[in-house]
DNA sequence: TTGTTTATTCTTTTT
DNA sequence: GAATAAACAA
């Protein structure tokens, strides 16, 4: 059953919501009251707006109480900036609202309900660095060889299994063949060591909330009762756990509200599952749909470029986005010489648009990886051109940072091993291999922890020169947590320790460039902790910690009035800019080549560059490079296949490559010479057969850009005003000296340079 | 036990 | 090219 607006929306004044312009489909959406919703919201067609003022009406017609609704948002900041428009509509604080992540929102009910589970409530939460060390413990106490199992790739078997919620204890390894075998032992292994130094890592913060539900039926009653509603944004990205975790919630109510675009799933590779949002009709019967097919963000020029690439793909809920915004520019998309060239002329793009009046914050560059930033902020930082980077190197993943978060966590939760051996040596206090053995063995059999050992002040299982340092650390938590319990303000605490520990003087007594930096970063970091603890009272170091790791890039980023934004893709979703820069769209960057041979991956990449596109709202200019300078070598490169998915009248082509001053970097090779070799792949192999791209992109003689001063054989002398299609394609709209306007075939004109 | 050197491996996206 | 692990010297 499907409704488009003009049916369902009966022009009811609901004053709550009449401050908000909506269009019929989406006041549709808000009014609705017969059972469960699911909003195909298309990219830009004011999902956050609906979801907004659905709670409003919750709140301000249905007479909820903000403390009864439940959502799922996909970042903390957009939970944060959610509450606040609900809050400025329905005038009610909106404090008590159960909205954020799904892993904060699970959080929160473990932290109440962790008893149940054979868990203190103030469990650290591991990410997934800290997944990997406590993997490579478990790996290396089994005996088991590490090249035998690499310890990511047994996470990610793990991982399967926590998604689907399948605890250890229902695999049976006797039924499994070897390799299965092994994992299930693993996933055994691992869940007790979580378990006993009390971490939960990212899926354990879904499937454990599951758990808890399916063993705890009041329990779950209770929750039912307590969550009138449910509401979930981005719903295309939820897993299976997520799917349980809503289903129990709302299964009973069937009070639930999902908006999301199967069009922009981008994180199967993390569990999500789009059947989720396919299937939303047969798991609640019932569901009424709604589809926001009005596009606000972008003009028709990139909305008609995004749809002919999403259109590539063939299983997709059917839709058709529109818009009635108008605007100048054209699609472009360039070729580079190489990645330097292709950072240089964005940084000169955007300088150049930033002249013309746009905002610098508004205008992003967009790529697929992480590694791809770097030739951005060395060509910005060249120009001067400010820059913000979100995602990349976490703040919160850098060593020294991870060294004092591994301090506090010991102060709240004295079990976590995993942190004690971080900090333990850090500085050297003479405690080795050896000296943890030893410790390891003493805690095991007095049934403690490492920390707890230390605390009780007896060493002689440890060899002469490690008592030393014991009796360091025993003093030093002693001391602590006595400042802790006293209720010495967090960023005391921590500035208290790090002096106390020689932390500071050792980065200090270092003078390298890094140690600069990093003693920069717990700068950073005490001052965060000071702001936190002033705009949190009452809030304990254990809430921090939590906030912490469960923040994401995004909620991290700061907008700063004078600096572009650089990020990946991922990142993106959500965000709209007036100007993004798709940078790469190379074959085997995007789409990625460990991708190639998977069909649904390969969609997902397809969605994922769609995902991009989108983000547009004025300006789109995507690029390539012909060599890139990977892993130590020059590679040629070929433009991805997505882009011969669209009509060439669609965008104008521009050459930047043939035009490029010859010049002699100190690490390139001269392009000549990379492309009349035989092509060699960046493993030193074919081992993927080669994408034979049309080479019309390539095609050395296709050199034109707008503006160039050319002479025809008939017409004679004329300008180039705009540029369609590629290679053999590639059409010419010339202005001639006579005055006309003539449009030519590039490969057939016969032009020359004059 | 610690710090240095060399070898080796591996490259996507993130809560 | 970078990050990590193993090997080695002090």
């Amino acid at each position: 059953m499907t409704t488009n607006g003009h049916l369902a929306a009966p022009p009811v004044p609901t004053s709550i919501i009449d401050n908000v312009p909506l269009n019929d489909a989406q006041r549709a959406a808000v009014v609705y009251d017969g059972g469960p919703q699911l909003v195909f919201a298309g990219a830009g067609s004011g999902k956050t707006r609906v979801l907004t003022a659905k709670i409003a009406w919750l709140i301000g017609h249905k007479r909820i109480t903000p403390h009864n609704i439940f959502a799922a948002t996909f970042t903390n900041k957009a939970a944060q900036e959610m509450k606040q428009r609900v809050r400025a509509l329905t005038g009610s604080p909106c404090d008590s609202l159960w909205i954020g992540t799904f892993h904060s929102l699970c959080a929160r009910i473990l932290r109440r309900e962790a008893s149940r589970l054979g868990f203190l409530p103030s469990f650290t939460i591991y990410d997934a660095d800290d997944q990997v060390s406590a993997m490579k413990k478990v790996i290396k106490e089994m005996e088991i060889d590490e090249r035998a199992i690499p310890p990511r790739q047994a996470l990610g078997a793990i991982s399967k299994y926590k998604n689907a919620c399948t605890p250890p204890e229902d695999l049976d390894p006797a039924a499994a063949p070897f390799f299965q075998r092994e994992i299930i032992r693993i996933y055994r292994e691992y869940a007790r060591m979580l378990k006993r130094v009390q971490a939960m890592d990212f899926d354990d913060l879904l499937c454990n909330a599951v758990y808890l539900f399916r063993k705890n039926p009041p329990v779950l009653a209770s929750y039912q009762d307590l969550f009138r509603y449910v509401l979930v944004d981005e719903y295309q990205d939820t897993n299976l756990a997520q799917f349980y975790l809503v289903k129990h919630l709302a299964g009973r109510s069937n009070a639930i509200f999902v908006v999301g675009d199967d069009d922009q799933s981008i994180y199967g590779w993390r569990g999500a599952n789009i059947e989720n949002i396919l299937s939303f009709e047969k798991a609640f019967p019932g569901t009424h749909t709604f589809t926001l097919e009005q596009n606000y963000r972008s003009t028709q020029a990139v909305l008609r470029f995004a749809n002919t690439v999403i259109a590539g793909n063939t299983r997709r809920a059917e839709k058709k986005l529109w818009t009635s915004r108008s605007g100048s520019a054209r699609v472009r998309v360039t070729r580079y010489m190489d990645g330097r060239q292709e950072a240089d002329c964005i940084g000169d793009d955007i300088r150049e648009l930033v002249r013309g009046g746009m905002p610098a914050p508004l205008v992003c560059v967009l790529f697929r990886t992480n590694a791809q930033s770097r030739a951005f902020e060395e060509a910005f930082r060249r120009k001067q051109l400010p820059y913000v980077l979100i995602g990349a190197v976490g703040f919160y993943e850098r060593k020294e940072i991870k060294d004092c978060l591994a301090y506090l966590r010991l102060i709240v939760n004295p079990l976590d091993d995993l942190s004690f051996e971080r900090i333990a040596n850090v500085p050297p206090r003479g405690l080795g291999d050896r000296a943890f053995k030893d410790l390891r063995t003493a805690a095991r059999a007095a049934g403690c922890s490492l920390l707890q050992i230390i605390l009780k002040g007896d060493f002689s299982m440890v060899a002469d020169r490690a008592r030393k340092g014991c009796a360091d650390l025993r003093e030093l938590f002693t001391e602590v947590n006595s400042w802790n319990a006293a209720g010495t303000a967090p960023h005391e605490v921590l500035s208290g320790m790090l002096t106390r520990t020689g932390y500071m003087d050792m980065l200090q007594g270092d003078d390298s460039e890094e140690s600069e930096g990093r003693l920069e970063n717990i700068n950073e970091l005490m001052n965060t902790l000071t702001i936190w603890s002033g705009a949190n009272e009452g809030k304990a170091l254990s809430d921090f910690l939590q906030e912490v790791s469960l923040e994401t890039d995004v909620d991290r980023w700061q907008k700063r009035d004078d600096a572009v934004n650089l990020m990946t893709m991922h990142c993106a979703k959500g965000l709209e800019f007036k100007a993004v820069f798709l940078a790469g769209l190379e074959d085997g960057i995007l789409p990625s080549r460990l991708n190639f041979d998977d069909e649904e991956k390969m969609a997902e990449e397809r969605r994922l560059l769609y995902v991009g596109v989108t983000r547009a709202m004025d300006v789109l200019r995507c690029s390539y490079a012909e060599q890139r300078w990977r892993f130590g070598s020059v590679t040629p490169m070929s433009p991805s296949r997505f882009l011969h998915d669209v009509p060439p009248e669609v965008f104008d082509f521009e050459d930047r490559a043939a035009f490029h001053p010859a010049r002699e970097p100190a690490h390139h090779t001269r392009r000549n010479a990379v492309a009349a070799g035989p092509s060699k792949s960046w493993r030193g192999q074919d081992d993927h057969p080669k994408y034979d791209a049309p080479d019309h992109f390539t095609q050395e003689t296709v050199a034109f850009r707008i503006g160039q001063y050319i002479t025809h054989k008939n017409y004679g002398r004329g300008r180039i005003v705009s540029l369609s299609g590629f290679g053999k394609d590639l059409q010419l709209t010339i202005v001639f000296n006579d005055g006309a306007r003539r449009k030519l075939m590039a490969a057939f004109a016969n032009l020359e340079n004059s």
